[in-house]
RNA sequence: GCCUCCAUAGCUCAGCUGGAUAGAGCAACGGUUUUCUAAACCGUCGGUCACAAGUUCGAAUCUUGUUGGGGGUACCA
C-alpha cells in the first residue's frame, strides 16, 4: 500500500475514533503540498469540520497528531487554515529512491489480462499523408504504447480505405492523363504520384462543371452529369464487378501508394500488428442489418431502405442500408466491429479518429448496444481535434495541406542546422550525425504534437518553425544527453552502493518526489488516453533536473557519498526520461 | 434550426476527483560560462481564467444562460 492510501485509511480511522463519524474515501481530499508551504502531502480538513464541530485549525491539529502517531514516515505537520501539511521523513524518501524508483519496471504495470485493439491511421489510398495524419499516427502509436505499459495486450490495427469513388478518381485520371507515368519513371514517391492525379481529376472535373453551367445547366446537374464523374462511377461499378482490367489498375496504383506509406510510417516510427482493407470488409455488415431487422431494432421503409430510430436517445433517425441494398459507411463499420471482435475476442476496441466523426461513432456504438452485442461496452472513440493552419482548415484539393514527408524532411534539416551551429558533435561519423539529426528533428515534431491534449484542436503555423528550445522534445533529449555525459565520466553503475546523505538539498528532494509520481502519470495517461499528460510530466521532470544540475555539483560533490547519491538520482532520472519518451515514440540520444 | 466540442498572459499551451497568492514555454528586457554539455539556469515584464447569474466554507474547474469560434446534421466516407 502506498503512502497516500495509508494516509487516507488512517484519516478515516482518526475521524471515526475522534469524532465518531464514517468518512468515505472520496470525502477525503489529499493532495501534493504546494511548493510555498512546508510538507509533502496536504490533507484538506474543511470537509471534516462538520463532523468534528471544531475549528479547521483544531481539527487539523487533532488529526495531525493522530496521523503522526500512527504512521512512522510522518515526522511533522503544520496547519494553515483548513490545510494540514504533512512532512515525511527523509528516510521515507530515500527508501522510495532505493526501492520503487530504482526498479527497472518503475512506471510499468503488471499484465491485466485484457486484450485491446487500437485502430489508428486508416488512410485513404488516393493521396499522400499530411499533418493531420501525422497527429493521428503519433497519437495512436503513443496511446498504444502507454496502454501496453499499463498492462494491456494491445493490437495496433490499420483499416486501409483502399476502395471507393475517390480511389477511382485517381485511377481514371492517371489512365486519361498519365501517359504511363510510374514512380520509377517520374522519380516521385508512389503516394505522391497517385495524389497528383487525384488533384488533376478535380481540376478537370471542375472545368467540365464550369462548361456545363455556362451551357445552361444548374450547378447540381453539372456536378452530377459531368462526363468525368460518370466515368469514375462506372469504373467503380466495374471494380465491384471484378473487371480484370480495372482491378489490375487498382492493384498497381494501390501498390505504389503502399510503398509510399510504408516509407512515411517508417520515418514516423509507427507500426501495425494487423491490417484490414476496406476492399475486404466493405460488403460486411449486411448480415447484421438482417439480424437487427429480425429483432426489431431496425425497420424498413417503403423504398426498402433500412433505418434505426434513435430519437428516444436524443439522436436522429439513421439510415443503415440503402434502398437498393448497398452499404453506407455505417453498414461496413457495423460489420467491421464484429469482425474485429471475432478475430481477436478483444475486451476493448478503440478508434483513433478525428472529432468530425463524433456523431458517427456515437451512433455506431449505440446501435451495437441496441443489438445486444456483449462487447459493445468496450468500444471507445478516441476523438482528437483537427490540425488547423492560421488560414483555417487544411484542404487537400486547395493545396493548403502540410505534406507529411515535406514536414519530416524539414524538421530533420532544421535539426541539422541547429546542431551544426552548436558544433558539439563534430567527431561523430556521418552515419551517427544523420541518426542524431533524425532523432532530434522527429523528437521536436512528435513532442510538439503530443504535448497538446488530444481533444483540443491544434494550431500549426508553417511560417513559424517548430521550436527546439524551451518546452520541446529537444530540451528533454538534451537533458538526457547531459545526464549521460556526467554518468559516463563518473563510472557509476546501478550496483554502486548508495548511502543516504545527512541532509537533502531542496532540488534533490523535489526530484525524488517527482520521480515517485511516474507510475501515477502513466496510469492517468492510460485512463484518459492522453500522451499529453505524460509529455508534460517528462518536461517537468527535465526542467527540475536542469535546476538541480545547475545548483549542485555532481562529480565534485562534497564527499563520495553525496556524489554517489547524486549520480544515482541522475541515473534514475535519465532512465525515467528515456522510458517516458519511448512511450511517446521519441528516442533519446546519448550525446547531442 | 438542432446536436456537439472549445474559450486561461501578446502567441502556443499546463492547471489531476472543486481547495491555499492561476503556472510553463515563446516573444521582449536584464543577468549567469577558468567548474559535470549555455539546445541550459536565474530574474523582470505580462491575467477581469470570454461574459453573467447560481451551487458551495471555497469555483479557471460544477449548473444554467449569453457571446464568439470549430465540427456534425436524414441514402458521402
Amino acid at each position: 500500500m502506498n503512502i497516500q492510501n495509508q494516509i487516507i485509511k488512517v484519516t478515516q480511522r482518526a475521524v471515526k475514533d475522534l469524532y465518531a463519524a464514517d468518512l468515505s474515501e472520496d470525502q477525503i481530499s489529499l493532495q501534493e503540498t504546494r511548493k510555498e508551504f512546508e510538507g509533502h502531502f496536504t490533507l484538506v480538513t474543511f470537509p471534516i469540520i462538520r463532523f468534528s464541530k471544531k475549528s479547521p485549525e483544531q481539527t487539523g491539529q487533532e488529526i495531525g497528531e493522530y496521523l503522526k502517531n500512527e504512521i512512522d514516515s510522518i515526522v511533522d505537520f503544520n496547519i494553515i487554515k483548513g490545510f494540514l501539511n504533512l512532512v515525511l521523513s527523509s528516510d521515507y524518501w530515500f527508501e522510495r529512491l532505493q526501492t520503487e524508483i530504482t526498479d527497472p519496471d518503475h512506471g510499468f504495470f503488471p499484465k491485466n489480462g485484457k486484450k485491446l485493439m487500437l485502430e489508428y491511421s486508416s488512410p485513404n489510398t488516393n493521396k499522400p499523408l499530411h499533418l493531420g495524419h501525422i497527429r493521428n499516427n503519433l497519437l495512436g502509436y503513443s496511446v498504444a504504447e502507454i496502454l501496453k505499459a499499463y498492462g494491456y495486450e494491445v493490437i495496433k490495427a490499420n483499416l486501409v480505405n483502399d476502395r471507393g469513388i475517390h480511389i477511382c478518381k485517381s485511377m481514371l485520371s492517371w489512365k486519361l492523363y498519365g501517359d504511363g507515368e510510374t514512380p520509377e519513371s517520374s522519380g516521385l514517391k508512389g503516394d505522391h504520384l497517385v495524389g497528383k492525379y487525384y488533384v488533376r481529376f478535380d481540376k478537370e472535373y471542375k472545368k467540365q462543371i464550369k462548361g456545363l453551367i455556362s451551357s445552361g445547366h444548374t450547378e447540381e446537374e453539372a456536378k452530377k452529369n459531368a462526363p468525368l464523374i460518370k466515368e469514375a462511377q462506372s469504373m467503380l461499378q466495374k471494380w465491384e464487378a471484378h473487371d480484370p482490367e480495372v482491378v489490375e489498375l487498382w492493384r498497381m496504383m494501390n501498390g505504389w501508394v503502399y510503398a509510399g506509406f510504408a516509407e512515411t510510417y517508417k520515418q514516423l516510427g509507427v507500426d501495425f500488428d494487423k491490417y484490414y482493407y476496406e476492399s475486404d470488409t466493405y460488403l460486411l455488415g449486411k448480415d447484421i442489418i438482417q439480424e437487427g431487422l429480425e429483432s426489431g431494432v431496425f425497420y424498413k421503409k417503403d423504398d426498402n431502405s433500412v433505418w434505426i430510430d434513435l430519437t428516444d436517445d436524443g439522436l436522429d433517425e439513421k439510415l443503415v442500408l440503402r434502398g437498393d441494398g448497398t452499404s453506407v459507411y455505417i453498414t461496413q463499420d457495423l460489420g467491421t466491429a464484429q469482425l474485429k471482435y471475432d478475430d481477436f475476442k478483444i475486451d476493448e476496441s478503440i478508434y483513433v479518429v478525428g472529432n468530425e466523426q463524433d456523431y458517427h461513432f456515437k451512433v455506431l456504438f449505440l446501435i451495437l448496444k441496441k443489438l445486444g452485442k456483449s462487447w459493445a461496452e468496450g468500444l471507445f472513440h478516441l476523438s482528437y481535434g483537427m490540425v488547423d493552419l492560421p488560414s483555417g482548415k487544411m484542404k487537400s484539393r486547395e493545396g493548403t495541406v502540410v505534406d507529411a514527408d515535406d514536414l519530416i524532411e524539414e524538421m530533420i534539416s532544421t535539426a541539422k542546422a541547429r546542431t551544426e551551429e552548436l558544433g558539439k558533435v563534430s567527431d561523430f561519423s556521418s552515419e551517427e550525425k544523420e541518426k542524431l539529426y533524425y532523432n532530434i528533428g522527429l523528437g521536436a515534431l512528435k513532442y510538439f504534437l503530443l504535448k497538446v491534449e488530444p481533444k483540443k484542436r491544434l494550431l500549426f503555423d508553417p511560417n513559424e518553425s517548430i521550436d527546439f528550445q524551451g518546452h520541446t522534445g529537444p530540451f528533454i533529449q538534451y537533458t538526457y544527453a547531459r545526464i549521460n555525459s556526467v554518468l559516463n565520466k563518473s563510472g557509476f553503475n546501478v550496483e554502486t552502493i548508495v548511502e543516504k546523505p545527512t541532509v537533502f538539498k531542496e532540488s534533490e528532494l523535489d526530484l525524488i518526489q517527482l520521480l515517485d509520481r511516474f507510475p501515477e502519470k502513466i496510469e492517468a495517461s492510460a485512463k484518459e488516453f492522453s500522451p499529453a499528460q505524460l509529455a508534460n510530466y517528462i518536461y517537468d521532470l527535465s526542467k527540475l533536473y536542469n535546476k538541480f544540475y545547475h545548483e549542485e555539483s555532481i562529480l565534485k560533490a562534497e564527499d563520495e557519498h553525496i556524489k554517489n547519491f547524486r549520480l544515482k538520482l541522475s541515473k534514475v532520472t535519465a532512465l525515467t526520461i528515456a522510458k517516458g519518451m519511448k512511450l511517446l515514440g521519441i528516442d533519446v540520444p546519448e550525446r547531442m
